[in-house]
DNA sequence: CCGATAGTTCGTCAACGGTG
DNA sequence: CACCGTTGACGAACTATCGG
């Protein structure tokens, strides 16, 4: 895939940058884990574009623009909201940047130190960690979240697809009542619960890789969008850049 | 055509979180 | 706490591709 490529000539790859990072971002990121098994944590950005831009040291600051909302300035290891307006450009100077818009007004990027790559605390139970670490909303949360932003539509409540599952189960549950008479009852009221809850997994496990297929799918519309709305802002830096030029001649 | 290999799909298990 | 829904992991079955 085609890199995000910035003024310094570092790239990003927006579906990679998370699992270098190394922490979670809820305000702008989602990390899916094992989208196959020779596809590991898999990061989306909620943004419409990033921009990786190396500071001092070994801080990184991702720039995310976002069209319908405030845009944010995230470091590699914490998240660092800063107030941009729509539509603003972002000039990155090294290796103190500012963040300057077009509008004449100056926004200092203040980059805070953080000393290591992970961001969680000591105070911060094991489990926590993990949970950050590992747990991740479902598809259906996922994809939610993203249609409230206004640019996709929220996943369908799949009442097709469970009201399948309820037509399915309840014909075998009328089926199983007629067999709770006689001998044996506990045993077969048990395997019956293990039929019936196989059943029921085997229509959630279907329900659920299909949410996935359509994550992914949307994961790549968005990477598509990314990269035309990076190239976007690659040109339009490029003529502020000129223009900049020609003003300094 | 056939065997080997890689990739995909599906069912199942287990772990976890949410809910009543 | 029991129950249920969700999803990662795993293995088996199936499919596609390729070289001999």
């Amino acid at each position: 895939m085609e890199s995000m490529v910035e003024e310094n000539g570092s790239t990003v790859d927006p579906l990679s940058q998370g699992s270098q990072s190394g922490d979670a971002a809820p305000a702008i990121a989602t990390s899916v884990q094992s989208l196959s098994r020779s596809q590991h944590h898999l990061v989306a950005s909620t943004s419409i574009v990033q921009l990786t831009l190396p500071l001092s040291g070994t801080t990184q600051v991702q720039s995310v623009i976002q069209p319908n909302q405030q845009s944010v300035i995230q470091t590699a290891t914490n998240i660092q909201p800063v107030a941009l307006s729509k539509a603003n450009v972002i000039l990155v100077s090294k290796p103190n940047s500012v963040i300057q818009t077009t509008q004449g007004s100056l926004q200092t990027l203040q980059v805070v130190e953080t000393g290591s790559d992970d961001s969680f605390s000591d105070e911060e139970s094991p489990k926590k960690r993990r949970d950050i670490l590992t747990r991740r909303p479902s598809y259906r949360k996922i994809l939610n979240d993203l249609g409230g932003e206004g640019r996709l539509p929220p996943l369908e409540s799949s009442s097709e697809c469970d009201s399948n599952v309820d037509s399915e189960v309840s014909s075998h549950s009328l089926h199983y009542q007629t067999a709770y008479t006689g001998h044996g009852v506990v045993v077969e009221d048990a395997a019956r619960k293990r039929e019936l809850r196989l059943l029921k997994n085997r229509e959630a496990a279907r329900e659920c890789r299909r949410k996935k297929k359509e994550y992914i799918k949307c994961l790549e519309n968005r990477v598509a969008v990314l990269e035309n709305r990076n190239q976007t802002l690659i040109d339009e830096l490029k003529s502020l850049k000129e223009l900049y030029q020609q003003k300094t001649d």
